[in-house]
DNA sequence: TTGTGGTGT
């Protein structure tokens, strides 16, 4: 294909009459005093000359090929100054010299090939050793780190980028700063060359905006732009709006999304287009005639923040004109709300009831990069609303996303007349914007030799560090509770008996399991001449900020969940983790100042064997949920569905089979009515909303719906390091009939207690998932409500209630292997080998027959939250699944 | 006799 580029050219003389223009058309509205039209009228002009300087320029000038910027979405263009900057795997690079002679700190300093170094497009290396006292006989644990280099990307050198590589370590070494100031060096995170973010406002308007094609012709790029700026009262917050790397791009993000169906926008960290671009969308007009413009995030605090941030940077206050929405919590006015902001969720949610999303004007989808199982959908919905609503626009913002495979994804073909409204230029083809990122300068670090146990080098590159490094908290991302409770004992250990260069130290461990409290403790500035040390799971490198990190050291791996749909378990398993991921991680060093990054890890399997992006959630999870979310939308084929990345056929058929099993789906696999509907209108795993509508007939939906509760928030256990206490405490909870009989002992308990958080503390229950335990409570009640089931109490008859849970979950049956000394379980279903989990109330009680609420697999496969049954309930609940299998009598 | 990365409706 030929690399088609074609330019506009705008010069600044016409940029200050259209200025003029937008200011006289402003300043007689504002007389009219009709703000809305303002805006509408604004975006028309907008349009209107952006259309005609395109066919200008495109008329008049021959140059378009003679552009020297090379389109790589994955690429952020500096200042329009047409410089390609390497993607990192590319280029690890440490940028410039600050620290190394305190690293070096008189250790040897050796010259070193990298092994990998035989191909000359990759520097030499030089390596030295970090100077600590190992823990262990490993040794020293060896940093090497490679040169320097800048690159320049020229015209016709497209595939070839030359790497310019500076001068070595003596001279890095002498000079601190030798290198700041130097344009795009500080390649790999953020502030590049110190010479971001000067572009007070209106001061950046000197530059010419440009507008290329790139050779799938209609993806375009914009290099930076002058902007309009507005004249808010609000100045303070106006000129930081401005100071924003984002607010170059204004006009073209809105030029972008008026003649494009979906903008994608590419933007790191701190380019401040969350807050930003629904603002620009509503000066623009988006908003008028009551449409909205939404913006959905995958997590509630984002979506929480956000809002408040931009209630106040508009001056409006917040549920009025900007409102947001997540679950159990709607912070909107239908008459007012004009910018809402809302999980993914709660969108995905919305289509049930307006399919078409017709009330908003752009949906803005952002941190699409994480391709969460939510974000996933709802991008694969959108993509086929867009064909029933050509005027709707989407723009998918996100951080390192794989550009144009999303824009390949939103390609569409459509061959049909246009429709009205498409006349004025739309296309479908999406385009695509970078936009840089605001944060600091990290250096990276990789250990020379594969280090074989994570956790000790993890203690002794913090040791390290501390000892050699100026002040500044350090982050350390580990996989799990039991290897950072670990981590933290020994560093704590260590520091105690290396005397007093470690005695500023502050080890804190964070995981979600912690209690609240635990956590703030992470949050509290660090005391004057304290080092914190966060020892984290991978809630810190997305969910959580931790402000004041200078120093990041990253085990390259983490826990995840893999599903397997042959044997319908889910995996927890520490898995390496994406090249993605290793850079957000690093990220978290550059918020306030330089940082650093140590990786325990080569880097030569950072640049050849990591996986540059991770598993997308689809294609590691249990479908079940998500298939009959798709039904309910009306959506049969869903074998053909168009999913950004499609999951296994063999997921889906285990999803389709158990929904069907569920009475859910009929033979056509369409959802049956009334437990189809119903099942697809509660917020729950299938089997348990199931389990609900049958506890409707045998007059249990109260105790279920608890129950139910309770199984679907992570646990209402809190972890603690002295396991027996909690054993204790759950004994005081403990039913015979099993986990879920315990379960409502303590939702009892609680209640009486008065919903007493000191309570909690003292029976070791997480008083914060006990209150999202009664928000779930009620919002289940409300829906079973309307979905005319009747809340009815059992009292304790505790026989129905295991019927209504085997009517959910009988296919998860098992029965105790006979002679089995060692609590061996077969599951009906498959005859796997199943164990008790030793958290489960059950655990060497050992009943005949039991059913599992979920299974987890470490060396064993273990049940969790059991409860047992009487087989002869099998048949009961589900003959159509058992009747193939007639219970053999001569077994015990 | 053993263990719960993180989200979300």
């Amino acid at each position: 294909m030929v690399n088609q580029i074609s330019r506009l050219d705008i010069h600044d003389q016409q940029i200050d009459q259209l200025q003029q223009v937008v200011n006289e058309i402003k300043a007689s509205l504002k007389l009219l005093n009709e703000e809305r039209s303002e805006s509408r009228e604004f975006r028309k002009v907008i349009l209107a000359w952006m259309k005609s300087q395109e066919k200008n320029s495109v008329d008049s000038s021959g140059q378009e090929l003679q552009s020297d910027l090379i389109h790589d979405p994955l690429i952020p263009v500096v200042d329009g100054k047409h410089v390609t900057i390497h993607p990192p795997e590319q280029f690890t690079t440490i940028q410039h010299s600050e620290g190394i002679s305190d690293l070096i700190g008189g250790v040897k300093v050796e010259d070193t090939e990298h092994p990998n170094c035989g191909d000359s497009k990759t520097a030499p290396h030089f390596s030295f050793s970090i100077g600590l006292e190992p823990l262990t006989d490993d040794g020293p644990k060896v940093y090497s780190r490679k040169k320097n280099r800048v690159t320049t990307a020229k015209v016709g050198q497209l595939g070839k980028r030359p790497a310019i590589a500076l001068n070595g370590v003596s001279n890095q070494s002498n000079k601190r700063n030798q290198l700041v100031g130097r344009p795009f060096e500080g390649l790999t995170y953020g502030r590049r060359g110190g010479s971001r973010g000067g572009g007070q406002g209106r001061g950046c308007g000197t530059e010419k905006p440009r507008l290329l094609d790139d050779e799938e012709g209609g993806v375009l790029f914009y290099s930076a732009s002058p902007s309009s700026s507005s004249t808010y009262g609000y100045a303070s917050l106006e000129k930081q709006r401005q100071r924003l790397p984002v607010f170059k791009y204004r006009t073209s993000i809105l030029y972008l999304v008026e003649t494009h169906s979906t903008t994608i926008i590419v933007g790191e960290t701190g380019s401040g287009k969350t807050t930003q671009i629904p603002q620009y969308l509503k000066e623009a007009g988006w908003a008028d005639g009551g449409h909205i413009i939404a913006c959905t995030q995958p997590r509630r605090l984002a979506v929480q923040s956000v809002a408040a941030r931009v209630s106040e940077e508009m001056g409006v206050k917040l549920g009025e004109e900007v409102g947001y929405t997540i679950r159990f919590e709607d912070v909107t006015n239908s008459d007012l709300t004009r910018i809402k902001f809302l999980t993914d969720g709660v969108l995905l949610r919305e289509m049930m009831d307006d399919p078409l999303l017709s009330k908003y004007s752009v949906i803005m989808v952002d941190e699409a990069h994480e391709r969460s199982l939510s974000t996933d959908i709802l991008l694969g919905l959108l993509k086929k609303i867009q064909r029933r609503r050509p005027e709707l626009r989407l723009i998918i913002a996100s951080a390192t996303i794989e550009a144009k495979s999303m824009a390949a994804f939103f390609q569409t073909r459509r061959r049909r007349p246009r429709l009205e409204g498409e006349d004025h230029g739309l296309r479908t083809e999406p385009a695509i914007l970078s936009v840089e990122g605001r944060g600091y300068n990290v250096q990276i670090f990789y250990v020379e030799e594969p280090v074989s146990d994570y956790l000790r080098a993890t203690v002794s590159t913090v040791m390290s560090i501390h000892d050699k490094e100026p002040m500044g908290d350090i982050l350390v991302f580990l996989t799990g509770q039991d290897d950072i409770d670990t981590a933290v004992q020994l560093i704590t250990e260590e520091a105690q008996n290396s005397g007093k260069s470690s005695l500023g130290m502050i080890v804190l461990p964070l995981y979600s399991g912690l209690t609240r409290a635990d956590q703030d403790l992470v949050f509290s500035p660090s005391p004057r001449g304290k080092r914190k040390v966060v020892i984290s799971t991978n809630i810190a490198e997305t969910s959580l900020t931790l402000e004041g990190i200078v120093y990041v050291v990253d085990s390259g791996f983490s826990k995840q969940r893999f599903y397997n749909p042959i044997t319908d378990i889910e995996n927890l398993v520490v898995a390496p983790i994406s090249k993605a991921s290793a850079r957000q991680r690093a990220g978290r060093a550059g918020r306030i100042r330089p940082g650093k990054c140590y990786r325990l890890y080569t880097e030569d399997y950072f640049v050849n064997e990591m996986p540059s992006h991770g598993i997308p959630e689809m294609q590691r999870s249990n479908l079940a949920s998500s298939v009959i979310q798709l039904k309910a939308l009306g959506i049969d084929n869903i074998l053909g569905f168009d999913w950004p990345a499609s999951p296994s056929s063999e997921s889906m058929v285990r999803a389709l089979e158990v929904l069907y099993s569920l009475g859910v789906l009929d033979d056509d696999a369409k959802l049956t009515s009334p437990v189809g509907f119903q099942v697809a209108e509660l917020p729950l795993d299938p089997m348990i909303s199931k389990m609900i509508i049958a506890s409707d007939q045998l007059g249990c939906s109260e105790e279920i719906i608890t129950v139910s509760a309770i199984l679907s928030v992570q646990s209402i256990w809190i972890s603690v390091k002295g396991q027996r206490e909690l054993d204790e405490a759950k004994l005081r909870f403990a039913a015979a009939e099993g986990d879920h009989v315990t379960f409502l002992n303590v939702y009892k308990g609680f209640l009486q207690s008065n919903k007493s958080s000191k309570w909690c503390h003292k029976n070791f229950i997480n008083y914060h998932a006990m209150k999202k335990v009664i928000e779930v409570r009620e919002q289940l009640r409300r829906i079973a409500q309307r979905l005319g089931l009747t809340l009815k109490s059992c009292e304790n008859d505790m026989q129905v209630l295991r019927k209504a849970v085997t009517a959910g979950f009988f296919a998860n049956a098992c029965r105790l292997e006979p002679y089995s000394h060692n609590g061996m379980y077969k599951t009906v279903r498959s005859s796997q080998e199943v164990y008790i989990h030793p958290s489960s109330v059950l655990f060497r009680v050992n009943p005949k027959w039991v059913i599992y609420n979920s299974l987890v697999s470490t060396d064993r496969q273990y049940m969790r939250n059991v409860i047992s049954i009487d087989p002869s309930w099998l048949r009961e609940a589900a003959p159509h699944f058992y009747q193939q299998q007639p219970l053999n009598p001569n077994r015990p």
